[in-house]
DNA sequence: TCTGGCATTGACAACGCTGTCAGCTTGCTG
DNA sequence: CAGCAAGCTGACAGCGTTGTCAATGCCAGA
């Protein structure tokens, strides 16, 4: 075989192959109406020349760009972006898609701005947008408005006619809040998560559901309002401990509240879980390596991703309706932050 | 103003500033030798139009795709990459450029091939490459092979005719050290970084050297290896604490590394700083929130990063040979994992 | 005024693919 | 065996830029 001087065309695969260049397009693109007698002549004449459709003249001939844009908030935990950006990409590449990723900093007053900007430049076919994304609706309008399909990972609200990635939070949440009652404790703080974000609402539903089920009175003032960030959980776990008859344990709506309530613990010299026990959700890298380790939810960001980027790219290949996906199942994982009441 | 039915393209801007096409493409690229009035014209039209020049046309044209590729590696600290992220993204946006993720698991025996397939496929017209990946000699191969420049950020060794983003690891560790030091610490241990990395070799050289300037002793049973990961900073803590006359201070190569010595510590009963004082590398975002808080030194990542992807582009841009950057100043945080030892 | 040479501009052919549409095959029906 | 529909294939015109090269404009110096 001679070493290609320059790249191969569509050109020369077809001259090789003893076809015209449209057939060999349609072999590429998997198009019908090509005897299967040609069509593996074309892929041998394909994989020996090694082929790569130049994907500049792909876009300026087919108006498609291939390109599925991620948007997402940048302060996000980092290893919530990591597993969903993996997934995402694992599903694109192989696909033959370009991922894109264009971070937010919210809230953004030019949203709509930046996003259209994004859109444009990039020549974004379709949208994956994680929480708290999905949830804005001066954003799905324009995507509407610009006729580009998304798929929203866990939007408080799914919106019709698009993809919807949805996990069951509020079992999970159910689950770990019955995980502390069975251990002894009656007095349970609860953080509550951003309000922006779907997962927010069905956590603290999660967590009422239990109380009721175990026939525990709900109080208000167990309940604080957090942001998400380690910050706010620490304001918040301040508050709740500062009560005359203070919470046993403490149920944050994220990892990173959660530590920040761990570190609040710390400061006023209380033993974790011995005096409070504390869990989280979304078990992120560092739940695991926090001291002590974090009781939590494990979402299975990864294959959510997969999903989402999936069904986006069959939608933007023509593909059949999106068929509606139960929700996906989370995971408790218990470790040391929480224990039986003494 | 019409509402623009479909999107305006280079005709249209010509034959609205009276012009050819040749000439708005000449005004748009920035090229010389064309007269300040004409350009006036071009650039109004330019406006009025909200012209935005269709890139798969340009590539095609052009053989320019405007593209600059990350390749990191995936098990890399997730806010390390967020920075670097951001900073790339920073300046490719603002200046046309395309930035592209490449996440890679290493040690990869098809590396090459992953990163061959990753450039052709996603036409990178230059990558950044992030320790450890500036210093894999096939990877610097390879690039040169293809004729695909590069900039290295950290590496050990400065690749010669690439771009070098360099920062005062050496000193930074010197500083850390002498501060344990001055806290009257004597038995030091040091867990070093993954031998991969250049900066594990600096920060080494940095303790060894600010041990010799106060006439310690070095000692190698008080030096472990580590691979920047969490479990091999608590195993290697492990291995120190276990030793007859164990430091009383440790200095681990990062962060991830630093907070396997504190849990392992914190399994120990040991109180820090009152017991060991611990210090790390990089300032993570868990860095600060871990309980103690980790003393630790801050790397100007986010300036880094946009320094080498602004030379990368200056480069790509035909500019002048990239000047040599004096390497950038880290700066010790002095947080509670520290103390005096009483 | 004329000329050479540089600055400026434009005409037109790529670039490598996909969409359209027409033409050729094939297999089946009557 | 004609006739027709469906299956298969190819010719060719775009798509919106940039590169090349020729044409024109302009100015200084002869």
């Amino acid at each position: 075989m001679t070493p290609e001087r320059t790249k191969a065309t569509i050109f020369d695969v077809a001259r090789r192959a003893g076809v015209s260049i449209k057939t060999v397009s349609r072999v590429v693109n998997n198009e019908p109406n090509v005897r299967q007698k040609t069509r593996d002549k074309v892929l041998r004449s394909v994989r020996e020349l090694r082929y790569l459709p130049n994907a500049a003249a792909r876009e300026l001939g087919g108006k498609r760009s291939r390109v599925v844009g991620l948007i997402y908030e940048n302060a996000q935990e980092f290893s919530y972006l990591n597993d969903l950006f993996n997934g995402a990409l694992g599903i694109c590449e192989p696909a033959g898609y370009t991922l894109l990723l264009r971070p937010l900093t919210l809230p953004d007053p030019e949203i709509i701005e930046h996003i259209r900007q994004f859109a444009l430049n990039a020549r974004v076919e379709g949208f994956v947008l994680p929480a708290p994304l999905g949830d804005l609706p001066e954003v799905a309008a324009l995507l509407r408005e610009m006729k580009i399909p998304f798929a929203a990972i866990t939007p408080r609200e799914p919106a019709p006619d698009e993809i919807n990635i949805l996990c069951n939070d509020e079992a999970a949440s159910f689950s770990l809040t019955e995980l502390l009652i069975d251990q002894g404790h009656r007095a349970i703080g609860f953080i509550k998560g951003h309000p922006d974000h779907g997962a927010s609402a069905k956590r603290f539903a999660g967590y009422r559901q239990a109380l009721k089920k175990h026939r525990l009175p709900y109080s208000a003032r167990l309940v604080r309002q957090g942001y998400f960030d380690f910050d706010s959980g620490q304001a918040a776990a301040a508050r709740l401990l500062d009560l005359p008859r203070a919470p046993t344990a403490i149920l944050a709506s994220n990892d990173d509240m959660a530590a920040g309530v761990i570190f609040e613990a710390r400061g006023r010299g209380l033993n974790v879980p011995g005096d409070l026990s504390i869990a989280g959700f979304d078990d992120t890298r560092f739940s695991s390596r926090i001291w002590p380790p974090l009781t939590t939810v494990r979402q299975p960001i990864v294959k959510m991703a997969e999903t989402a980027a999936g069904l986006l790219i069959d939608k933007l290949d023509g593909g059949d309706t999106a068929t509606p996906e139960a929700p996906f199942e989370c995971e408790v994982v218990i470790r040391e932050s929480t224990a039986s009441l003494s």
